[in-house]
RNA sequence: CUCUGGCUAUUG
């Protein structure tokens, strides 16, 4: 059971919910890790419906359950229903008045989420890291530091985000001082600090934060692939794009991206091509955004028949459907090439209602 | 083993 457990997480975190679905139905005695797996799984997927029902006729929720339905409840913006079922709980843990804070903050409600956060009788780092994020994501970079220098125990996490909150406000030398006074820094710490330097222009210092490090991921790499192609310094692109041994679909769109914003069209097409050739199978979303840079950078070009032809091929031979951003590119690409009265029509023939 | 917070690409 244990192990078809996470046999079920793992399907639904690869988005194949189908099959999540039938190895739950395999199992004789779901228990409620079981049906709490289940339920996570619709609401990652925004299948509101599913997950209520899921829940409903669960034998035994416990806590996970009900926090889980406030999040899907929360993600759709129904709030009233996210804090009915927060109200409606039989035992709040600390991870539920997280979860209903959290869900004020995306709705923009920090006034709200602040007053909950006051009501609780006991905090974990998320509660305050989440509070500090806010406040440094509305621009009050005081408020989140007092939140930061108020945590009695900021994690790894906590020191980030204060890092990545000074990186994104072009505070740079504030980021660089606690980055520095961090205890245990691990590689998505390197990577944020790696990120601000990237962001801000800095890539002679990017590049030192690149050759310190002892451990490196994927989006390290990708971080200096695509701050070299920002800054038009598309032969170290290349370089790192080379001697990269293992790629993602980031680091695809980041070098295509590099060339398309150099004035390399022909380049970046060539290498959207060659992620066939190389058999680089991205997940759909992923690869929603590559196409999706592909469809920009024809546009800026001027290059309708290219465009047209990437257009038709999503369709026809990925058999995929276009998404609004896909046909928000494409009316650009028809748009920007001159060609209005196309441009028009694809607007009225989209599947979906023109903003 | 399940629920909440941190890093990279596209459009906005």
């Amino acid at each position: 059971i244990y192990l078809s457990n996470l046999l079920i997480e793992m399907y639904s975190k690869c988005g194949n919910l189908e099959v999540a679905r039938e190895v739950f139905h395999s199992i004789r005695e779901p228990n409620v890790f079981s049906w709490n797996i289940l339920l996570a799984a619709y609401v990652r997927h925004g299948r509101l419906d599913e997950a209520r029902r899921v829940f409903d006729k669960m034998p035994e929720r416990d806590s996970v359950s009900w926090n889980a339905m406030t999040s899907a409840y929360a993600q759709k913006g129904h709030m009233q229903a996210a804090r009915s079922i927060f109200e409606m709980m039989p035992r709040k843990s600390i991870v539920s008045w997280n979860a209903m804070i959290q869900a004020y903050i995306q709705r923009g409600d920090l006034e709200e989420a602040k007053v909950l956060f006051d009501k609780m009788t006991e905090r974990d780092a998320v509660s305050w890291t989440v509070m500090m994020q806010a406040y440094a994501q509305r621009g009050q970079l005081q408020e989140a530091r007092e939140f930061f220098d108020n945590m009695p125990k900021p994690d790894v996490i906590s020191w980030t985000a204060m890092v990545v909150a000074y990186a994104q406000a072009g505070h740079l030398r504030e980021a660089e001082e606690l980055f520095r006074k961090m205890p245990d820094r691990d590689v998505v710490a390197w990577n944020a600090m790696l990120a601000g330097f990237v962001t801000n222009g800095h890539m002679k210092q990017a590049r030192e934060v690149f050759e310190k490090m002892e451990k490196r991921s994927l989006v390290s790499w990708n971080t200096m692939i695509s701050g070299y192609g920002r800054s038009g310094d598309l032969e170290n692109a290349v370089l790192l794009f080379e001697e990269m041994v293992e790629r993602d679909g980031v680091t695809w769109t980041a070098m295509i991206q590099g060339y398309a914003l150099n004035g390399h069209l022909d380049q970046a097409l060539k290498l959207f091509q060659e992620m066939d050739l190389e058999g680089v199978v991205p997940d759909e979303a992923t690869f929603s955004i590559t196409f999706t840079s592909i469809l920009t950078a024809c546009s800026h070009a001027g290059e309708v028949p290219k465009g047209c032809k990437f257009f038709v091929e999503f369709q026809e031979d990925r058999c995929l459907q276009p998404t609004i951003d896909h046909y928000h590119g494409m009316i650009d690409v028809y748009g920007r090439g001159g060609k209005l009265q196309e441009a028009e029509d694809l607007v009225e023939s989209m599947p979906f209602p023109p903003e």
